[in-house]
DNA sequence: TTGTAAATGAAAATGACTTTCATTTACAAA
DNA sequence: TTTGTAAATGAAAGTCATTTTCATTTACAA
């Protein structure tokens, strides 16, 4: 997921290519490891171009999200988190971990997890298709930290 | 779980039995086995008592949730809902099923599950202390009705 | 160049809580 | 019974994270 790549789903999409939508695509490049709220992207838009306002960060969110470019993430601090899509896993699917000291964000697949999810739910009935699943906890770095 | 033992939960924190509290503790407990939001709860409440407000209810439920009698989750509709912990299960910790037609919540628990979850998170170097899990899926009586 | 659909910023609106404040009220003590 | 008073309450205002409106701008195809 790159730049150019970025810019061509807007452009066969219909849509324009502005200043304010380079800065925040940047922004989100920058984080593409990361998961970044609203109010991080805007400021750090605004640090490169003091015209993006946040209903425009707001609006190419929401679209980028809706053409499942990034994906979203909301967390208990009330706040919806985004971070792009890798390259080759437009659908690839995780679960989070969660470090409740430092707040990092890490995140997992497991397919033994998934299969029993499915079964957990095939044997109340249900056919499920989609899940949301974080794990709450403490990072090593912290843990070693507070010896 | 049942009223005097609510009321005596209330009496014994130094608090006082109200016409508003006595309406709400009724509604909790004729949906002890569902969960249902603050919208829900200050209807129904009001059916039998239109002297209760939104903040008499927002209150109480606060009170009892922080002294664990009730059990808090937050969906993706940006909604809160409450269910009145089940007697010998204070802590007792479950996951949901979800299904996307009609609504329905069903609660699970698997030990399996559980454990997995800890494994998994401890190869990612995290020790967990608590999860949220919500399957979303289709409910065996809705898959057969849409036939 | 221009016409115009898109895009944008500022500000208002939304929605689900959450708090404030001026009054009531439950209930222990007299 | 009366009180005194800490609790409780309703109405309304405040929060907070979005989300939408509206009057202007702007990108870019023709």
């Amino acid at each position: 997921m790159n730049k150019s790549y970025i810019t061509l789903h807007f452009k066969t999409s219909g849509l324009k290519m502005t200043a304010q939508r380079s800065v925040i695509i940047d922004v989100l490049l920058r984080h593409s490891r990361e998961h970044i709220n609203l109010e991080q992207i805007l400021a750090e838009a605004r640090a490169n171009n003091p015209a993006v306002s946040g209903a425009t960060v707001f609006r190419n969110i929401v679209f980028l999200e809706k053409t499942r470019l990034i994906s979203k993430m909301k967390l208990q601090d009330n706040k919806s988190y985004y971070q792009l899509q890798k390259a080759g896993t437009a659908e690839g699917h995780h679960d989070h971990l969660l470090c409740e000291k430092c707040g990092k964000i890490v995140e997992f697949y497991s397919e033994k997890l998934e299969k029993l999810q499915e079964k957990v739910a095939s044997e109340n009935g249900f056919e499920i298709s989609r899940h949301r699943m974080e794990l709450y906890g403490v990072c090593r770095t912290c843990r070693t930290k507070n010896k």
